[in-house]
RNA sequence: GCCGGAGUGGUGGAAUUGGCAGACACGCAGGAUUUAGGAUCCUGUGCCCUCGGGUGUGCGGGUUCGAGUCCCGCCUCCGGCACCA
């Protein structure tokens, strides 16, 4: 697209070649990151991060918008002379590269590593600010070698093990699945239905730290987005209450359930374990085992989806067996039911049918005793009552909890049951460890060796990067097996310890680890001393701002939380949170919906480049809204974005008077004008409000335009100051067209550092303002009065205007409101 | 069901200590210029209405001189969790 002018042409393609091979020379973005205590770096550090990629295909519409948005923060901060990091890299392990390989027959790395210098380029051509001396790949040895460092120091501290149990089962990728990546019981990846299997596979031990991923949002509130936090605080769901003791007869150890109303105790007519728990298979009595296995089988075979049914009818078998409630003395039926979870709480729990629903369903159907324990408040009718009341039926010789409301006779049952050993305080947690081993080739190598005489053996230090097989012709198909576990000569190993024969794990890392700690290397990409320069990353972080997808609210952001309060620990940060803020940009749709194929409404972020030019682009990404809206790509204007960046760059190359000019002799309101965006776009900056920004520019320009053409003309030096300071703000959104404004004023590049201007106070001072004058809270009038005017003087002004009198007409004047110099209400 | 967030013109959105609702754009309409226009420039544009005004931020109340903003009760949409005891 090119446009003739009366001046000159504005030629976006031709700017684009033009000044991509001077930034690439001038290399701008560079962090002095080697700046160390003894030579500071005497500027401020910032730390812009933003989610790196994953390498499959180039660039979309929803990168544009991230790095659009990421970008203006990152510029803004090298334009204050920030001393700046902004580093990319690429989360280049996964299933895609792995899947797209068995697809055409070749190795996921020619795939992976093709596709990265693909996006690198794109990002260069879409001009982002990244220092691109501070790139990494999480497939590279040198990247995984020490990841698999870390994971041994994990595996020391007892925060890496291995168990059985039933696990997340996709079985079209044909691996195993975390919790956070099962979505409404489908695979976050490929939206099959998720099965059950019993595996024995690694787990993070990330429930020991429940309690500080809650705690330390307290640093995060007003920094990070609420929903994120509320995401995880529902996903960690913490329950307070205690653990009770039960006396199973022909048992010798009580069973504990937890519970979080002990206040209903004397209502637990009957236990329920969890079909599916070591505990039901031991309890059974011989009598009731046939009918147990059974229904365990049935069990077994259910889908997440089938079990996730909404109102599904609760079904159960008893178990043969007995316990006793410890307060009211009284037998009571155990039983087994698929409604309990073995992995939460104890796998058990008290059924109380009069104040839990679940268990007055099940009571209902098998016939079981319900007893209420709170009193219903007048006219309820339902069944199990939830809502407050005071208690009933809770008394014996030692303890009367009768008319107490929840709260004190949950406070008073705890102290007996503690006094008496029956029981304890207690909290638990809905989220479960996380699960991180996966049946796929393309991935880090656990470093463990299996050894049937010693156990689990840890590579050796020396060893590391323990590197993939290269498998080149193996079939990578998957087969619910790792791929690796075919490679013999690769998973075949003598054990470390005992020199005997042994086998490698043939499992790979979640690729979530990958991500959990790659904000800790991009200070030093290379460091070979440990996984990440511990000097420089104390010099860094926390991160400043990270921009990044809502979508990973309870995964990424959960464990990179996690990941930092471990390291943390093992005294190699010195902070526990690793952003400081967090923006979740919103997704780019089209027409009302996601972009996809079937849809036909694809948008394609190289064409609307080569129609509209990369800054038009980014222009239309950060002006559409507020960063975290969603842009309808239907909605917004590309074209208009373009006709802007026109105007703005013919204005000023519409510029005559010299560089350097003092604009102190210049058109003093226009100079106003420009004083006042220059402060409120720092604001509006600061404040992540863009797109306003972007509007303010606007305005800087539609008024700058006026006062060349009718106004004080295009050699009035306040003319230049406008076309500057125009020009720098818009080299946070549109570095090709500023970069290019820029010259046409007379400057060397590049504009990206020019320097952020500053408002001269004076300049912000107005010189007369305009006060509303209301009747009756309605505007009836303006007047034109000096900032500094008296209450008395502006009341006067208000009373005797035209307009208030005429409507006031002869009225009592009951009150007058005065706010000088803004605004005057007379009430009648 | 529980926990969050949000409802403003034809459209995207402004207005963040309660003080001019609709900034800035898109679109549309009219005009200028042009051989032409997916170019450029100018003007207009919440709704109703007869100039004058009335009315208006999801709905219903309330507080206040004054409410998009605060309070109470609803409705709708979006996100998280969901048999978590």
């Amino acid at each position: 697209m090119s446009i003739e002018s009366r001046s000159a042409t504005y030629d976006v393609e031709a700017l684009q070649k033009k000044w991509r091979p001077v930034w690439e020379r001038l290399d701008p973005f560079r962090a002095d990151a080697q700046a160390t205590d003894s030579e500071p770096d005497p500027r401020e550090r910032r730390y812009a991060l933003t989610m790196y990629t994953y390498p499959s295909g180039d660039l979309h519409m929803g990168h544009a918008e991230v790095f659009a948005l990421h970008d203006v923060i990152a510029r803004y901060w090298f334009q204050r002379d920030y001393n700046v990091l902004n580093p990319i890299g690429w989360d280049s392990f996964g299933l895609p590269a792995e899947n797209a390989a068995i697809r055409n027959n070749e190795h996921p790395a020619t795939y992976t590593y093709a596709n990265i210098e693909t996006q690198a380029a794109s990002m260069r051509r879409y001009a982002l600010a990244f220092d691109w001396s501070t790139r990494l790949h999480t497939s590279d040895p040198e990247y995984y070698g020490w990841q698999q460092w870390l994971f041994l120091r994990f595996y020391e501290r007892g925060l890496a093990y291995r168990r059985a149990s039933w696990v997340n089962w996709c079985p079209k990728d044909q691996t195993v699945l975390a919790n956070e990546q099962v979505i409404a019981g489908a695979c976050e990846r490929c939206g099959t239905t998720v099965t059950k299997r019993q595996l024995t596979q690694w787990y993070f031990k990330i429930t020991d730290y429940a309690q500080r991923l809650l705690d330390d949002m307290a640093q995060l509130e007003g920094h990070w987005p609420v929903p994120i936090l509320t995401a995880q605080r529902n996903w960690i769901g913490r329950s307070e209450g205690a653990y009770v003791d039960f006396v199973i007869e022909g048992r010798g150890e009580p069973v504990t359930v937890f519970t979080t109303r002990p206040d209903t105790l004397f209502g637990f007519t009957f236990m329920v374990v969890a079909a599916d728990a070591p505990l039901a298979d031991e309890l059974c009595t011989p009598e009731q085992r046939p009918e147990f296995e059974a229904y365990l089988e049935g069990v077994k075979r259910e889908t997440e989806i089938d079990r996730l049914a909404a109102d599904r009818e609760k079904t159960g078998v008893f178990l043969g067996v007995h316990g006793v409630n410890p307060v009211t003395g009284e037998r009571f039926p155990v039983w087994a039911a698929d409604y309990v979870l073995a992995d939460y709480g104890t796998g058990a729990v008290g059924g109380a049918p009069g104040e839990d629903q679940r268990d007055w369903d099940f009571a209902e159907k098998y016939g079981l005793r319900i007893v209420r324990t709170v009193q219903p408040e007048e006219g309820f009718d339902g069944k199990a009552y939830t809502g407050v009341g005071s208690a009933i039926n809770s008394a014996n010789d030692e303890i009367d909890l009768n008319g107490l409301t929840r709260d004190e006779a949950i406070r008073r049952i705890i102290d007996w049951l503690e006094s008496k050993g029956h029981g304890r305080r207690a909290v638990t947690y809905r989220l479960r460890d996380w699960l991180l081993s996966r049946q796929r080739y393309w991935g880090c190598p656990i470093p463990i060796i299996h050894c049937e005489a010693c156990g689990e053996v840890p590579v050796p230090e020396d060893q590391l990067p323990l590197k993939l097989p290269d498998l080149r012709g193996h079939d990578l198909a998957p087969k619910g097996v790792s791929p690796l576990a075919a490679a013999t000569d690769w998973v075949e190993v003598a054990c470390p310890k005992c020199g005997g024969p042994a086998r490698r794990d043939s499992d790979t890392m979640d690729t979530f680890v990958d991500s959990s700690w790659y904000f800790l290397r991009y200070p030093v990409p290379h460091y070979d001393q440990g996984p990440f320069d511990v000097e420089a990353v104390r010099r860094w972080m926390p991160c400043d701002n990270y921009f990044g997808g809502s979508e990973h609210a309870v995964l990424h952001l959960l464990y990179f939380r996690f990941f930092t309060k471990v390291l943390h620990d093992m005294g190699m940060l010195d902070f526990v949170e690793p952003t400081k803020s967090l923006i979740n940009q919103g997704q780019v749709i089209n027409q009302g919906a996601r972009m996809s194929k079937s849809k036909g409404n694809g948008v394609d972020l190289g064409e609307q480049i080569d129609d509209f030019g990369v800054d038009a682009v980014r222009l239309t990404m950060v002006f559409a809204g507020p960063p975290s809206d969603d842009i309808d790509w239907a909605d917004v204007s590309p074209a208009g974005s373009y006709r802007f960046l026109q105007r703005a760059w013919r204005m000023a190359h519409d510029v005559t008077s010299a560089p350097g000019a003092d604009p102190a002799a210049g058109d003093v309101e226009l100079r106003r004008f420009t004083h006042r965006v220059v402060h409120e776009a720092t604001e509006l900056i600061e404040s992540y409000r863009f797109n306003v920004m972007v509007a303010r520019i606007m305005e800087l320009v539609n008024v700058t335009r006026k006062a060349i053409d009718s106004g004080a003309g295009a050699d009035d030096p306040a003319i230049r100051e406008a076309a500057e300071v125009t020009t720098i703000l818009l080299s946070l959104v549109a570095p090709y067209t500023a970069e290019d404004m820029w010259e046409g004023l007379g400057h060397e590049p590049t504009v990206a550092l020019a320097g952020w201007p500053t408002a001269d106070p004076e300049l912000l001072v107005q010189e007369s303002v305009t006060c509303v004058v209301q009747v009756q809270g309605k505007v009836r009038s303006r007047l034109q009065v000096p900032p500094d005017i008296s209450d008395g003087d502006l009341e006067a002004m208000a009373l005797a205007d035209e307009a208030v009198l005429r409507i006031v007409d002869g009225r009592e004047i009951r009150k007058v409101i005065v706010r000088a110099p803004t605004l005057v209400n007379v009430v009648v």
